[in-house]
DNA sequence: TTTCAGTAGTTATTCGTATAACCGGCTCAA
DNA sequence: TTGAGCCGGTTATACGAATAACTACTGAAA
């Protein structure tokens, strides 16, 4: 009538009961990996009832016994919404489905009570680990029921550089962004930052780094009226490059530490009536899904490598170390499309 | 000393020992909510002993005698890495954890094996119900193994009309964006939509049934002149627009079935030296976060409910109705920014 | 004085699986 | 002829929590 039951499905003793045998030989044929300790025959009766009763292990009865379960916690702030941000999970995911593990997500919204609450009900279930992801690129704090816990921090570092962490490597990336204005030609390449030196923000200050070492070993001078600090929005990127562009002594390249900063820029350079390489050549940061590949021309820029990251998170997870404040970093690649070219008057 | 010890952490039996009780009076102390069965000199025990060995219970012994886990399954086909439907799972996640469940999330990426076995996986860590989200709206078959298993299919619907489906509401929200022509004003409203009508395709269907319907009630002829077939991309959004807006007798308002095509829209108004909404007034639909508040002005267009729908799905499977084939749709909430205002020459 | 009800717990069993320990029968070498 | 060793299984038990069923005791009513 109204209530349903569990409909738990067969159980390896009606497996048993249906093949003829005991409830440990079904276990022992189903488990075994090397083991021909039984008949063909026996076997086969086994894995026909197997199929005939539609049998499909209980996975916490195994968990009970084994004492942990094939699945991995996954918390982020609110990794799950940031739109670019999915593909962490995506790529956590996979690698964990590689060894046969599900994830247990939980978006906490950075909501401490919940991140509590959840983390300790990810762990009443045993989880094999918890990665433990921020929105962004930053320094964070690890939840203290970690401790003990196999546990990774994602697209951030622990503060107190204890868990280890994986992250993005922005000084490579802000490096490898001027060297290929460098490349081009340019010798005066602006920089528009997504925030202060003063932060702490790993991403403008390691992009900031990797933008003085590439024109320090070019033999350039840094010059400060080429570099402007803003908050990330596109009205700065647009502010800052008209700025830029109408000194007296404009670049010939812009690097934008984030495409919503170049998307401004792109209006600025129109609203002068300038074009994109012609005129100045930008590069971006983030590849920005819904962005980067839709300007016109496309933007060249750099890929943070969530899905890359994610992986790599639930290996080392997977491969349990000792827990260490490692920091690995992860390059972006660059996404050449066609913002860049070679400066127009080339002395 | 190699091996790690699974380290499980204190039990329900450590717990009795450390407080003096036994098993039994540990659990019904913990859990009947009721029970005023026991002195408060006991229970004053046994919560000290929890709190000083940091006990937590086993969610797997308790599941494997309740018979249903605290877990709902969440299967996506790329649902995370679509950049605005990672808020499809926020609002799953956000309605289980009010009942005080986990969501186990797998992304597919459309690929039917890796489908099968992992949510032959979830099954066999007995899940509540399994959500089967969609990438975007549309007809789409569940898989075999669902059958008996509580379930709800997301941002789209069965195609066997089966189990039940949340989706967004295509037609009131192609009517509500031609109502909101309407009432500015305009009479001669073009309509730029994501697909044709033979793909089928619920949003392309819904988003025109609505705008020929809003027409029809305000008594006005759908011109087939002003309507538009592409494929989503801003390509023909900026296509469409032009030979509209470049037309003998031009609409004076453009619902675009999508932001991407309204993008492209922009774009052909500005080459046209045209402005919004000035010349021409622009509804856009999807309020994609990286778009639609970033263009100049600020697009006025629908958003998709996918949290509402994310926690109406979870909802649906936590109030374990009979399995019907019904198909809920969820209102798609106007965002008003600032492109939409009265026509040019009132008549 | 017996009976009944209530209080405050305990004991025993169950969920489904994994595995250590065992067992009977057979072969083969000493 | 005995015993060691293998083959092909079975029996028994443990994992951790929930709960039905029971016990031991107290106090009050009949």
């Amino acid at each position: 009538m109204a209530g349903s039951r569990p409909k738990s499905g067969p159980t390896m003793h009606d497996v048993a009961a249906a093949a003829g045998v005991s409830q440990a030989t079904v276990s022992l044929v189903l488990n075994s990996a090397s083991g021909s300790r039984f008949s063909e025959e026996t076997r086969r009766k086994v894995r026909d009832a197997v199929n005939r009763l539609g049998y499909r292990t209980n996975a916490h009865a195994k968990t009970l016994r084994e004492g942990v379960a094939g699945m991995i916690g996954f918390i982020g702030d609110t990794v799950a919404t940031t739109p670019f941000a999915g593909a962490i999970i995506e790529g956590a995911q996979q690698r964990a489905w590689e060894d046969g593990l599900l994830l247990l997500t939980v978006n906490t919204g950075g909501d401490k009570e919940l991140e509590a609450a959840s983390l300790d009900t990810m762990l009443s279930y045993k989880v094999a680990g918890v990665v433990y992801a921020g929105m962004y690129h930053r320094r964070l704090d690890v939840p203290e029921a970690l401790t003990g816990v196999r546990s990774v921090v994602l697209n951030s570092q622990d503060r107190a550089g204890r868990v280890a962490s994986v992250a993005p490597d922005e000084v490579t990336g802000g490096y490898a962004a001027t060297q290929r204005l460098l490349q081009a030609g340019h010798s005066r390449i602006a920089l528009i930052n997504i925030e202060t030196l003063e932060s702490g923000l790993p991403a403008a200050v390691g992009r900031y780094d990797g933008y003085r070492k590439a024109l320090e070993e070019a033999g350039l001078e840094l010059d400060p009226d080429l570099v402007r600090f803003g908050s990330g929005g596109e009205e700065d990127g647009y502010k800052y490059a008209m700025e830029l562009l109408t000194s007296s002594n404009p670049p010939t390249a812009i690097f934008c530490a984030n495409d919503r900063g170049a998307w401004g820029a792109y209006q600025a350079v129109s609203d002068l009536r300038l074009s994109i390489p012609g005129d100045v050549s930008v590069v971006g940061f983030d590849n920005q899904a819904t962005l980067a590949p839709f300007l016109r021309p496309g933007l060249t820029t750099f890929e943070l490598p969530f899905v890359a990251m994610g992986r790599r998170a639930v290996e080392l997870i997977l491969q349990d170390a000792e827990p260490d404040g490692r920091v690995e970093l992860m390059d972006c690649p660059l996404i050449e499309r066609n913002s860049v070219t070679h400066p127009k008057e080339t002395p």
